[in-house]
DNA sequence: TATAAAATAGTTGATAATGACTAATCCATA
DNA sequence: TATGGATTAGTCATTATCAACTATTTTATA
């Protein structure tokens, strides 16, 4: 449902055609959204079945012929429908790493230490691209912000846990 | 391969038979894992077919018949190898409601900030039912801190946001 | 003691998601 | 001007996921 308010979203900015559009995704939209290319087209597919795109081919030099897609009325509507839903609501996110955590007892209190410290360090050079990213306009910047903020959270509950593994070590 | 993980945790406590160890995914772990059971299933298959589990059948009563899993030694090795893995890296999120975000200016400030109340409320909820959870211990403890903290830090974002559309509104 | 509701145990069929691929064109450089 | 790599445009085969289902037994309640 997300990946429909968002290829709707990207029609909505005018007409585009498929390659270029996961082209678009993949690098302008790359740290807010994980869209496969096969994906995509499923996706387009399966919005154009039930009316909220079109698409009309083209071809253009030598290149292969390519799927100019389009939003339609009805796809606006939709669009609208699901922003609202996606500004209202709230998806509660499951945190892949909590899993480790979970079962962080079956390793000496040194080991899970040294891995989280590891793990840390990645958390950090995440952050340091989010930091480093262009200035963004508009909600852009508020999405980057949104993850900042959440990896900053994660920097500040993991040296929590390393302080309590200490604890417990001794 | 969090499932694995998951699933190979869970039945390094103990064998289990595949209706239980749903019931307890489904409530003991609940809030930091989302595994359904057809899903769950599956993965034993697989893990079963790979070796890393094996099962005998067993009927208790005139119960139907159940499959009851045991962790196998390779099962063990690909936990713990799995375990680190998971303990040292670090599985980059990407929050769904982000893509709402990312087009929250095809709305007026006044109706995307009136929206972001209301999903500001189901943060604070969700919010409020860590908070409440009995006192969880070892590992768990850490997995609820970590879950609160990101609560913590999207509410702290979205107050940011929230105080940024007014200051647009003028 | 019928009878509805809940629990037990797992399955089916359908949809969703993606790694790896094709097949052509373009471009740099040796 | 060959030729190896990059880009373009999209597809295929496989794997993953899950809502809804079956069929039995137990429990509660009228």
């Amino acid at each position: 449902m997300v990946r429909q308010l968002l290829l709707l979203g990207v029609l909505l900015g005018g007409k585009m055609h498929g390659y270029r559009l996961n082209e678009y995704v993949a690098h302008a939209m790359s740290f807010c959204a994980d869209l496969k290319k096969p994906t995509a087209y499923y996706e387009l597919e399966k919005l154009e079945k039930d009316g909220y795109v079109r698409h009309e081919v083209e071809r253009v030099g030598k290149r292969p012929e390519r799927r100019v897609y389009e939003i339609t009325e009805k796809g606006k509507a939709c669009f609208f429908d699901l922003l609202r839903k996606h500004l209202s609501g709230f998806t509660r996110t499951y945190y892949v790493d909590d899993i480790g955590i979970a079962f962080m007892d079956q390793l000496s209190t040194a080991e899970a230490h040294q891995l989280l410290e590891e793990k840390r360090e990645k958390i950090q050079a995440v952050l340091q691209q989010f930091k480093e990213l262009p200035e963004h306009a508009g909600n852009w910047r508020y999405v980057v912000g949104h993850n900042i903020a959440h990896l900053e959270a994660d920097l500040l509950w993991l040296d929590d846990v390393l302080i309590e593994l200490d604890n417990e070590g001794t």
